[in-house]
DNA sequence: TGTAAAACAGACCGATTGGTATGTAGTCAA
DNA sequence: TTGACTACATACCAATCGGTCTGTTTTACA
């Protein structure tokens, strides 16, 4: 199904990814891409128009692989178990085996490097990343929720708050490996 | 006291970080420098023998900055107060006030964009860097280890989690603007 | 005041960069 | 078979990059 065209760009993707996990985007040349991949400059500049255009399609294509997987994550502990907080503490160790799988470790995230190059992305990016980031957040004061009405907590804590700590514990984990 | 040779030094950095900041240190040019100190390319290479001296320079100018803010707030607090937890909140709202102050947002740390451009920093910054974390870590740890002498807590927490905790919030925080 | 070194100015250079122009091999419907 | 289209290949380009070179000004100190 996916056609010729659709492989490489999903390899000039890759690459791309794995390249500005480690130099940065500024500092990813196309050239860099190219070596990685084999393709020619030709059959890059078809894929995308500019390296601006590969950022973006990257940031998109990055975000969509991320909250499917972690759509199928929910999806499988709700399917699972009918108690909420059973349901929340699966779903935590299927992120946590992600995380530490050895076979791809994350090593940061591409959601923080748009933080530090900012000056590269369109706006339109910058929205798309930024609801992307809401939505992830709105997702777990959504589970959270559930938990705290099954499960009235000792504390004073609200899901906004757990969640926002939560989503800056993991960002705040990736950086520091 | 300060010879007019250092002023200058000092405004080359001050300038690389703020523009490394927003743009990553890949994405920042040299001339990018230049235009926003109005120094020349001679002054420059006068000053910084190469972009990656630059790096490393402006690394080891930024930690020791930062150490020395924290260590001035940290013996502010330990001068005022007598108990280690009072200390602890002193010193907490101090650094709130200096990461809210609306006149030098952070918008993100020095130590993470390492974390995303290694490839452009020598394994000696590499390890400068590593060592300041672990020193601004065990500040933490000592402090929270203080107040935990004093006030046995409630969970079976330890000092060390505690400040390796605090610290990926921080540095989470900090990119989640 | 003389002078040597420190601190800077700015023209210049080769390599690299993102990007283009043009050409071509495969595909598939008519 | 043909002709249009997709998907790629390659040579080339202007601009920009980090860095050097040669000179000039400023400072420190005898």
């Amino acid at each position: 199904m996916p056609s010729k065209a659709e492989a490489t760009r999903e390899r000039l993707l890759a690459a791309t990814k794995k390249l500005v996990m480690s130099k940065g985007f500024a500092g990813t040349t196309i050239d860099d891409v190219l070596k990685e991949t084999g393709v020619t400059k030709g059959a890059f500049f078809y894929h995308f128009k500019s390296k601006a255009d590969l950022a973006d399609q990257l940031m998109r294509w990055y975000a969509e692989n991320d909250m499917k997987m972690f759509r199928t994550f929910l999806a499988e502990a709700e399917a699972a178990h009918d108690d909420p907080l059973e349901q929340l503490l699966q779903f935590l160790k299927d992120f946590e085996d992600y995380l530490c799988d050895p076979a791809s470790p994350p090593r940061g995230c591409m959601y923080a490097l748009y933080t530090y190059e900012d000056d590269h992305f369109e706006n339109s990016v910058k929205e798309f990343v930024a609801e992307t980031l809401r939505t992830w957040t709105a997702m777990y004061i959504r589970k959270f929720q559930e938990v705290i009405d099954r499960y009235p907590p000792a504390r004073d804590v609200t899901a906004k708050r757990l969640a926002e700590m939560f989503v800056a514990v993991i960002e705040g984990g990736l950086i520091l490996e």
